[in-house]
DNA sequence: AATGAATGAGCTTTCATTCAT
DNA sequence: AATGAATGAAAGCTCATTCAT
């Protein structure tokens, strides 16, 4: 009978890989990163690799489809949230955050994803991408007309919203790590409310 | 004897190359991009980029610093002009909306290169960053202590108008090209100055 | 307790495992024929095959051996019948085209190794085929000395049959698989009974 | 200015390696064939062999076309000389004597690709072939019905032919170096017409 | 006996860069 | 100054083989 592995293993080496594969991307770039490299650190040989991912272009599409869901799911879960919008928006703020915080790398994969590498691996983020920005543009244009934020062009102020939250998330590669992301967190809800506030 | 070429003919060839560069770079990533396609497009020698340029990262640091220039001159003029900041802010807007779509494929490339490549090459483009952050950072300590903003922690605050500009630049990749720009402006400087206005 | 295996089934499963070897070798050339396909194909294990073989490349000798056996076992049965020679080599060609039918995948094998892989793979088949050429010699000349056939140099005469008799069994992969091998046999028959039928 | 390569020389560099390329493939077979070591011993780069073929496949089909060419050629020649069949006959199995002698790699190319690699390679030859068949026939027919050759089924007389020609140019192959080629000649000669000449 | 997960040697191909002209 | 032929390092991927179970 052959070496047994449960799902469960192959699972677990699948996303060791991958986290392997996440810090190398977002250190070098998608085309710098060395399948050979990834490999070594994740302590597997070079073949095996292929025995969890058809080609070094799918460990990064299932990179960016992990992270992408991520986004997408806190985005939904925020923005569906049963409470006032000031605190909508604030937990949607400590979501990035979090996000930003417990897989920086995947964020950063995401975004060269979206514009550093080929457009042909971009355009899948970006659907994804303009399907949050009409989601949010939804729920903000429903608020709206209930009196709960200011009335303001919904599609333009959603994509406002999700690029300072992308923004804030990729704060630390521009500002160094020691970004003070629960001041960021504050001062991002702040501004956020004050400019959606109803009148 | 070696032709002449007066500095005039051969910065306007630097320019050409610059260009068709950014082009290339902005459409398949800095990996991607060929030297010999960008040669050809440039109308020139495969060898001849070597005589303006050092290597193909040489090529790529060039075009971030141009690009990093005018985004600097682009915030310190703003910040500096002798406005209430309500137009201070608009102002802000509307020269990266300019930029973004006269000199789009130069955006791309420098988000590609900040997020996208090898962090040693984004690495001047944060540093550059940093500093426009901390410029506007005191511009706005000072005006907050004149009372003309509202008084919120500098820092943060700068690095929150960046971002938020930064993503109304890149709006048309994720957006599509039917981003309706002025409109967008419209409403960046809208939710930017009800976040900033004194109480 | 390591399971029993009758020798017989043993001896079965090799021959499986031969059968779609020869399949595949004679499809996608000994080097693109895969040892996992061909396991998977056997419906055994991929590390099964190496119970029952050295190497891919021991495969591919058995396989050259068994269809140089019977080669070789044709041959000598034809030119060895009490039959008048004009009958001897219609039983010849009879018996080339019927192994090439019955058995055309270890044909195709036996010709890819013959010219088309390794040198080294290829020596055995010629060394076996020079035995033929001689054994055929040999009867060839003692014939002519009796009478029964034309006088010609034995050695070129042999060589000439056995290539004339390969390049039937070949047909099928040059003209198509609509060859009508009983006419191409009688052909081939009368035209080397017509060469070699004494004055 | 650049180095300049008259169409002259760089023929000559085409044909330099397409003759080690056929020696190496002669040799090892396509799929061991290896590119490092056909520019190694072509004294060029590894690189360089590309500015010349598009991949190795090219290679090989352009040697494919080569050979394929010359037997076309040969055979046509030969079958359309304003000769006695006898003497047509003789002609074609000296040529292919002739070809076997000054170009044995490129005919076990021919011939490994016609049997022992990928059919989708093999397929344009069995292509040529059928077609050099249906040539041989038709004037095999014509030179039946003028009463010049006995009577025979032409399509097979044809393949029969063919084959037995290909059978001596590989001679060597089988019988060794040693072969003697002018009588083989003879004998391939001899048979033949005894096989074709009128009752 | 049987298996298939794991391995890594070895392959083709690309492309930034050099340099003779 | 300008060129493009030539180069070879470097990379992704395949697959025969091993071996723990």
């Amino acid at each position: 009978m052959p070496k047994v592995v449960t799902p469960d293993e192959r699972e677990r080496k699948r996303r060791a890989i991958l986290d392997v594969a996440a810090a190398e991307i977002a250190r070098h770039g998608y085309d710098r990163a060395n399948i050979n490299t990834i490999a070594e650190r994740a302590g597997i040989g070079r073949g095996t690799i292929y025995l969890y991912f058809a080609s070094k272009e799918d460990v990064l599409e299932t990179l960016l489809d992990t992270i992408g869901g991520m986004i997408d799911a806190a985005v939904r879960s925020c923005i569906a949230a049963d409470l006032p919008w000031q605190a909508r928006l604030r937990l949607l703020a400590q979501a990035f955050a979090d996000l930003a915080r417990e897989h920086h790398d995947f964020f950063r994969v995401h975004v060269s994803a979206l514009y550093g590498v080929n457009r042909d691996v971009g355009a899948p983020m970006a659907l994804r991408l303009r399907t949050s920005v009409r989601e949010l543009a939804t729920a903000l244009g429903e608020a709206a007309r209930r009196g709960e934020i200011a009335d303001l062009p919904p599609e333009p102020a959603a994509a406002y919203i999700l690029g300072a939250l992308e923004s804030l998330a990729l704060l630390p590669d521009v500002l160094g790590d020691g970004v003070d992301f629960s001041q960021q967190v504050d001062v991002l809800a702040t501004l956020l409310w004050r400019g959606f506030a109803p009148p």
